[in-house]
DNA sequence: AACTATTTATAAGA
DNA sequence: TTCTTATAAATAGTT
């Protein structure tokens, strides 16, 4: 616009092309913020150069996240939907799996037992029964290492009288078992409701989220 | 500009405001446009008029979307992270929760049983027991239930000759028992690893989202 | 919305 | 990049 006139079409010269972004660039925010001061308005301007330079213009008075979400909200169209679409769909899967997860708790439990077939049924009763036994053994065992860490200890005391009366007066030795500990899970002392059908299992202990 | 020079301050006269918002708006986005053709350039306007009006300009070449995502990364700042945060929360909880579900399931396998203490066993044994008893028990009514209807079955056709004719030659008749069915949760029927320590249960059937 | 005197932006050159 | 400056373009005030 001085110099001569100049046609409104691509400047292929590489660096006349830089100098033109560079001044314009400057003109353009500059009454950008003319307009922002005059008019009371907000501007946003964001511009990315032909060699991917990004810079922005922002109007004192608002923020980019500001006009953004405005614009969004004006032309109804949800910029980061999709950002939000795989978010949704892993809580969606994550929420089947803690449903499925919760289900074969029940049936472990006794309940929601109407969904196994017979012979489903059957192998549930084998495998709950082999895992009974193994828990039981396991107890077994740790009585066994109770028993056999008291005895190490008496031994102890024994050949080192000054230990006993140093700290091991109250009597509340107890090696293996530290508690109280923070349980993922808590069993009933008594089982009150194994037969009291859908959905009032003891798995209050997790937050339900839906 | 023109017809003598003005202040750059809000334009207190409503009108006039309007009016030059009008003007420079057009005469802005005519220069967005120029840059956007001369300089091979990406341009987004958004503009908010002080009567809350929006109006924006994009660049032929580019999208919204496109202009607000290369800006955010250029910034480093995430201008939906408010959104986000909720559902990284719930994801986080979800995750947490369904990690304790497999917790609890592989303590009623008999795995994983280091975390408890010596009174928790006990309470889990017990828990276990009581369930393992619950589904004998249902496995038994379920015996006796077919037991009956198969003899309510034999009753009919003794009544009705052509019933067995027609469509129950195959003797693959079974009213309590519908498979194949997809599970909540496959049993094996052999236990090969109930005692092989941590993490390999048989809860395979889940997808892991990690 | 149109006009136009003036100011402002800027193309080309340094 | 910045400065210069002739000229094109934008526009404030008016109609």
């Amino acid at each position: 616009m001085a110099r001569g006139k100049i046609q409104i079409k691509r400047i292929e010269n590489q660096t006349n092309r830089q100098v033109t972004y560079s001044k314009r660039r400057n003109g353009l925010f500059k009454k950008a913020h003319e307009l922002t001061v005059l008019c009371d308005a907000r501007v946003s301007i964001i511009m990315v150069s032909s060699t991917q330079k990004l810079h922005e213009y922002i109007s004192p008075t608002a923020t980019t996240k500001q006009l953004v979400d405005q614009y969004q909200k004006a032309v109804g169209v949800d910029l980061w939907s999709s950002h939000y679409e795989k978010m949704q769909e892993q809580l969606k899967k994550l929420k089947d799996v803690n449903r499925n997860l919760r289900k074969e708790i029940r049936q472990r439990m006794g309940e929601s037992l109407n969904d196994l077939s017979y012979d489903e049924l059957g192998f549930l009763m084998e495998d709950v029964d082999n895992s009974l036994r193994a828990i039981r053994e396991r107890k077994l065992r740790n009585v066994e290492e109770i028993h056999r860490n008291l005895l190490l200890e008496l031994d102890a005391r024994g050949e080192d009288p000054h230990y006993g009366l140093v700290d091991n007066g109250g009597g509340d030795y107890n090696p293996v078992l530290g508690y109280p500990r923070v349980l993922a899970l808590r069993f009933q002392p008594t089982q009150p409701n194994l037969h009291s059908g859908g959905g009032s299992s003891d798995l209050t202990t997790f937050a339900l989220l839906e």
